[in-house]
DNA sequence: GTAGGTCTTCTTGACGTCGAGATAATCCGT
DNA sequence: ACGGATTATCTCGACGTCAAGAAGACCTAC
């Protein structure tokens, strides 16, 4: 099955034939699956009034298990977000009830973000209702191959986790 | 190697051994490697002076071909973004030269975006210098795993390309 | 102890995107 | 021809993100 990468890369070899760009076939599918993976997620949780982006911090808390609880430049590493913006999405997060700010009992300058049982719970509803929809678009694959894709995508995104950029 | 995901997926374990959250494996992967390849990209254009959503609207004109032009609802599915985004990407194009409005001959309603001389030179140049970048960031695969990667990402991108959704 | 450098978080203003709706033109069955 | 459905593009207001920088707390070497 033939896909827009596809046609994207032989309008390249038409017009550029003295370019290679086969790093394309590759990248730019990674890129354009990851904004369709956003759409769909966006209409996954929209069933648990949930946005992804409120997702993405409740569950980086929740997964850190109790109590629950994480630093603003924890979650910034998680959630690959800028400061301002975390700063911003506790804020929206705290006054919908979901998470508390409390001090850092061990660094005056440091705060805790703490989920609200309500956090907890919601984070834990939407968790399974992704999980659900994952699978749906991952039955394209064989086990063994999503074993395969799992791996070789990790060989890629372990330079970036692992450097101090 | 490991990376953020196998960190992500073992707290998910921890904390929610209940649940199989082997989906993660792959889909985690993505988002978090697009969002790494976006800030790379940036970064990279930067040295042209190019917006990487400017690059994506250009590079579409110019993988039409000669005489390089598009009709704005063309540049939407490419670029899978909202036509509200598209109008105002090309007005700020425009603005700046490196495209141009004309009136669709064939069908009053619609529109003619074309590239200009000048927008057909950067895109050729930012193009040269995103590819280089990319093979950096592949050089962790051999060959023939960038084909067996491709080939899996293909089949999950694949029905999100051929259907009306 | 104290000065300089480094963290951590928050503030601010500009920017780009989205979603919903408006407008205008085209298509199609009758 | 005609009316209704469809299509193409644009308008607008709300929203979320970013980058840069500010403020305060910590740490280390002297």
């Amino acid at each position: 099955m033939e896909d827009e990468v596809d046609r994207l890369v032989a309008a390249w070899r038409r017009e550029r034939p003295d370019l290679d760009v086969e790093p394309l076939e590759v990248l730019s599918r990674v890129s354009r699956l990851a904004r369709h993976l956003d759409r769909a997620r966006r209409l996954a949780f929209s069933e648990h009034s949930l946005e992804p982006w409120e997702f993405d911090v409740l569950t980086a808390l929740r997964r850190a298990g109790a109590p629950y609880q994480l630093s603003p430049g924890q979650l910034l590493t998680q959630t690959l977000v800028t400061s301002g913006t975390m700063t911003n999405r506790i804020d929206r997060l705290a006054q919908k009830g979901l998470v508390e700010r409390l001090p850092d009992p061990s660094d005056r300058r440091g705060v805790l973000v703490r989920l609200t049982d309500e956090g907890r719970d919601r984070a834990d509803r939407a968790l399974a209702g992704l999980l659900e929809q994952e699978r749906a678009i991952l039955s394209q694959l064989s086990p063994a191959q999503r074993t395969e894709l799992a791996g070789l995508l990790r060989r890629l995104t372990a330079p970036f986790d692992n450097v101090p950029g």
